[in-house]
DNA sequence: GTCTATAATTAGATAGAC
DNA sequence: GTCTATCTAATTATAGAC
């Protein structure tokens, strides 16, 4: 996602040393993303300026464009950048069973879900602001993203937690929402019910409502 | 929520029966609020432009400064009419036994509760869209419709289901994702599933698949 | 009441200086 | 590589004709 650069390595700055000067643009490029992914997170694709990116950023709105190109290349951007985390964060250590009891494996492999939605609400929120509507960037989310772990959890699903194929979608979905939504939206749960759903304490304790809930 | 239109039935117009007047008012005025509930709901409150709304409504954008002032009013105004048709549909029967059998009961209530958010997934995309942004706008959602909402839930949920007081929110904010999601994120689940959750039988399913899972 | 025209802002994208 | 200045288009809000 980030843009061939070979051809800007010219002869003049191969003096200095095309190491500095890449590492500089990768600085500045990564610098971007991650603003671009907190801001198209909590304000959605459209609710984002390319201009409150680079503010927070610390840059201009001109390097947006000389790194990206588009806005949308930004966005495919700040959502590769979200998913590889999210990769070493989740998908990777869902599936590594740590006791010899089945259930409480699968309990903790929920628990672990519930942590990460508290963690990364992003994930939460770019599903459901992308999956509502039927365009190229969610053809692109699901065919690059969603699907291949989409898969890797319907294998687990099937054989270690011993789900009918039928009922995949409404497990995932389910626990998905369950999981996550109370994270979702912590300033209307703190303002609603008076408990602030992001304490430690409150997540350990969602964590085992949903593992208790799914696998009793 | 309706601009008060005392003041604009004046001599003139009275000649020709200010019911006709304000009857063709309040119907221009329920297609906006109408188009505005569509557009507010798919694309959010910053991805909607008024321009479109008058498009779906058939009018054009001066005759909406003119009835609601600005963007924001008319969204509360669709807000509202939004929760008004919740109330009718939902609220009001959720609370009604049917069976004999309590955890029947509660049962049912959840499939209803699932069948609803079939429905309308707008009540979703409107909390997860507001409810991750402390904001004037969640101020007022929550003190206009959502607290009176979760309080009479709250009181069924201690009372005819026998939650305890602490796992509330936890209920709740289980219970709405895990009804809601996979309706709110129709067109990602046909595309990643292969099943449409919106089918008649899907619908039935996840409801049944939600109910049994909260209710044992 | 409804509509067109337009003002004032802001958006994404571009050009060019350094 | 970075930044400022600017173009074009779209936005909300306003003014005024009918």
């Amino acid at each position: 996602m980030v843009r061939d650069d070979s051809k800007s390595e010219n002869a003049a700055s191969a003096k200095s040393g095309g190491t500095a000067r890449s590492k500089k643009r990768e600085e500045t490029s990564a610098r971007i993303v991650h603003a671009a992914r907190q801001s198209f997170a909590k304000r959605g694709f459209h609710g984002t300026s390319t201009r409150d990116i680079a503010s927070v950023a610390g840059t201009n709105q001109g390097l947006i464009t000389y790194h990206f190109g588009t806005k949308d290349v930004l966005w495919r951007a700040a959502a590769d950048n979200l998913f590889e985390e999210i990769g070493e964060r989740l998908f990777d250590r869902l599936t590594q069973p740590q006791s010899a009891d089945e259930r409480e494996n699968a309990r903790e492999s929920i628990r672990e879900f519930v942590r990460f939605s508290a963690e990364y609400p992003e994930f939460f929120w770019l599903m459901v602001d992308e999956g509502k509507n039927a365009d190229e960037r969610l053809d692109w989310l699901i065919s690059t993203h969603l699907r291949p772990r989409f898969e890797a959890l319907s294998d687990y699903m099937l054989n270690a937690l011993g789900y009918a194929e039928e009922d995949l979608p409404h497990v995932y979905y389910t626990l998905a929402g369950a999981a996550s939504l109370i994270f979702a939206v912590a300033p209307e749960c703190r303002q609603l019910t008076g408990i602030d759903p992001l304490k430690k304490e409150t997540v350990e304790r969602h964590a085992d409502f949903v593992a208790r809930l799914i696998i009793t």
